[in-house]
Parts: structure tokens; sequence; C-alpha cells
DNA sequence: CGAACCTTTGATCCATGTCAAGCGTGGTGG
DNA sequence: CCACCACGCTTGACATGGATCAAAGGTTCG
């Protein structure tokens, strides 16, 4: 199935915005798109064919398995965002929708191929690249010497930036996209730690606990930051 | 000062390494050489010039300080490796020489300006980028659940490997870049329970401890993975 | 209405942090 | 050359934050 990028929610975002429109259209041959429901996966760790999307709309998470079977969440991934493996042989990581969520699917070598016929494309993703690697870097620091409470204090006021329209004042109301189970996974946490927490913040007026994924940021001052 | 690269130790495996030799001295022009002493701070985190470099030899750390002055190894750069900041206003972390390091160094416009010129140049640090995020998420998954001793084998390990001039087989003896106190830093961990694992793994039988800084590998199936 | 699932809360335990001493080595000055 | 000191490492004793185990709400969906 072709694209259709001219009603693409994230034409003017992604990483193939700086392509005028033919050379979209061009690239757009190459790929579908898939639409993927709550838990389902998109590509598997190991997976020996290369493949990279754009994620148009939900979001998704990046997660590696250790041995014991323990899921630890590496990175979220929101509308706009690119995914996946271009050059190397196979698939590092899970990668999984948290919602429904719809994507423009390539393959490796067919993107891989694109950004050298289209110079831009590479400095774009280079650019975006080096945003997830200060994101990635942004949540060791988070999890490295933190406490509990600062873990989850910082959880809460990243994805209050994350869901809020302007870029630097976080929302006041908001909906977690993640479970606690996956907070906890995320946080290097347990499910009852990050509830604990919750139950903390909530009883210092920090915050105000919304059924189950609703927040809102009573008084961001109180969270005891890292 | 104008660069050398004919006489480069990592002529050939740099970022660089795919310019033909025009394009390399003519990139050249815009960096200068400039050698680090242990402990020197090449870049700090929050300066208003983006800048980056190319390291020729030695080893840095990229670190980040939070508020309580605890500080947090974010990742290591080998020779041959890449940092800074080519686009960002400003530099997000410290970068500091673990020992006596040898760098080129180029300001973020002009570099940016080069990947345009070069569009395999911007391929090419695309790749090792990629390449930085999956080790960055990597140390993500040793740190976030492991417990200290599997955190402990599994960066004796990757030590072992980098040490290594074969890419798969770890060196069987080889000496660390850090300090107790900074693999505490790396892994969270103190230096206390980092010198408590060494000593645990010797007792085992795993490793053999040469001096301070030396390391043989005498069986590393006894290290506990995770 | 009931079942499955997620979340909250409580009680207990243990790994790792914290505090405090010793130890070895290398450098410096007398 | 030795005495001393500074620094990084090791070791021990103890305290504690968060994991684990257990059970009781809440919510959602059939």
């Amino acid at each position: 199935m072709s694209l259709s990028c001219a009603t693409c929610p994230v034409r003017d975002r992604a990483a193939c915005a700086i392509l005028d429109e033919a050379e979209r259209d061009e690239l757009a041959k190459a790929g579908r798109t898939r639409v993927l429901k709550k838990g389902e996966t998109l590509f598997s760790a190991g997976m020996s064919e290369a493949a990279c999307a754009t994620l148009k709309s939900g979001a998704l998470k990046i997660t590696s398995t250790d041995i014991d079977g323990r899921e630890r969440i590496l990175s979220l991934v929101h509308p706009a965002g690119f995914v996946g493996e271009m050059f190397g042989p196979y698939m590092r990581h899970d990668v999984v929708a948290l919602g429904e969520s719809e994507l423009c699917v390539f393959s490796g070598p067919a993107f891989a191929e694109a950004t050298e016929r289209y110079p831009r494309l590479a400095q774009a993703l280079l650019r975006r690249t080096q945003e997830d690697l200060y994101a990635s870097r942004e949540l060791l620091a988070l999890t490295g010497n933190a406490s509990a409470e600062q873990r989850v204090a910082g959880a809460l006021l990243s994805m209050a930036r994350a869901a809020s329209d302007s870029p630097c004042h976080p929302a006041r109301e908001f909906d977690l996209p993640l479970s606690r189970g996956e907070l906890a996974d995320m946080l290097g946490l347990t499910i009852e730690t990050v509830s604990r927490m919750f139950t903390r913040f909530e009883r210092e007026g920090a915050i105000k606990r919304m059924g189950k994924r609703g927040i809102e940021l009573v008084d961001p001052a109180l969270l005891p930051l890292s």
C-alpha cells in the first residue's frame, strides 16, 4: 500500500519534511503504512531484516528484555519520531505500541538508499538521532544516582513537558502514556514503589490523581528534583 | 594550527575516513588539533558555542553533574570516536580527558556546513551516532535492573572487548581506563561496592587484579551476566 | 453480576549505601 | 635515604531505601 503524504499528520515535523513534494512522493513508493493496536509489536530484537519507520500517530516504546525476563524501557517514541535500523543487519531492540498507532514503514536498505539520494534526509536524520541520543543520556542520568522519589518526579515532569504543546512549560493536566508497570520498567523500580511515590506526592499536595492515568500538576515546585 | 591527516592514527576509521584526500585536506582547514592532559576539560555543559571533535588518541568521558554535585558518566569515547554538538546552541554535557588525549576540534557551524558539502560525511556521522545511541541504551539496560554484581561484570566484559583488537573476543589482559570512583559513577554504584565486587570476582577465580588498573580475565564464564 | 486486571497499601527482608578504619604506593621535602 | 603525607583502594560494621511477599480495593468488560 502506498502512502498518502498529503494527509499525513506529521507531514511538516517528521524527518521526511525536508524533502519537497516530488521527492517525498518518490520516497513514499518504497514505504507502506501500518496500523498497530495497543501492545502489538512492530520490530522484535534479533529480527534479521533491517527496517525502520516514522510514527504518524500514537506512541511506541523501545524495550529490551534481560535474561530473567524482566523488561526495560529504553525510550519512548512520539509522533514524528523515527525508529529502527537502517544499516545494521538485525534489530537491536523490541518496539511495541503503547496505544493504537499509525506508521510509515520502510525496509532498511530502501531507506538507506534514500539517504544517499537525498542528502538533506541524512542530515535531518542525523539531527533527530542526536536528539534521541541526548534523550537517552538524560534518562541515563535520571536513573543513575537518583532516589526513587527523584526518578518518579523527573518522569512526571518530563511527561508533562511532552504532553504540552509549548515545549518549555509543562502541561498542568495530562494523561500518562504509561501504566504503573511500564513506568516502573522505565525507571528501574517496581510497580509498588512507583505507586507509593504517587501517593506521597499527592499527600504532599504536589499532584492530584484523576483516574488511573490522569495527572494534575498542582504544585510542581514541591516535586523533589535531582 | 592546521591538521596533518597523513599521519593521523585514525585516518581510516574516523568519520572523515569516507572523504577522499582532497576533501579531507579541505575539511582540515576548518579544524585544529588539541592535546589534553588527564583530567582536562574539552567541553563544559552549557558552553554557548557549539563545537565538536574527533578523538585521535587517548580516551574521553562524557558526564553530567546533578544538583548535589555527584557526577554521572554517560559515555566513554574511544579513538576515532566523535563528540560534541553540531547543531544545538549549547553543549549538553561535560567532556573530560581520562588520560592524555589528542583531538581534531571543529566549530559546530563549520562542521555542519561540511556535512552539507559532503553528503557522505553526514551519512557516516549518522551511522556513528546510531552506534552511540545503541551504546547508550546498552548502558541504560545494564544499569537499569541489574544487581551490582551484574553491572560490574558487564562493565568488565565491555571494557575487555573495547581493549581487544579483534572486536568479538574480549582481551584476556587489559588495563581499566577508569578509576574505581569513575567506574562507580558510570554504573550508579559506590566506590566501596565496586571494590567489593572486584574482590568477590577475584576470590571466585573469575579475574585476577594486577596492580590498580590491570585486569586478567581468568574465567569469564564465572562472571554473573544479566 | 462476576472475573480479570491494575493499583494501592502494609509488613518484612536484604542489597547496597554510609560511615569509619586500615593499607599500599608514589611523591616530596628534609 | 628516610620520614612523611596524600591519594586511591580495600575492608568491616551498621543503617536504610526499595524489593519482595501478601492482601485488599477499584475499574473495565463480558
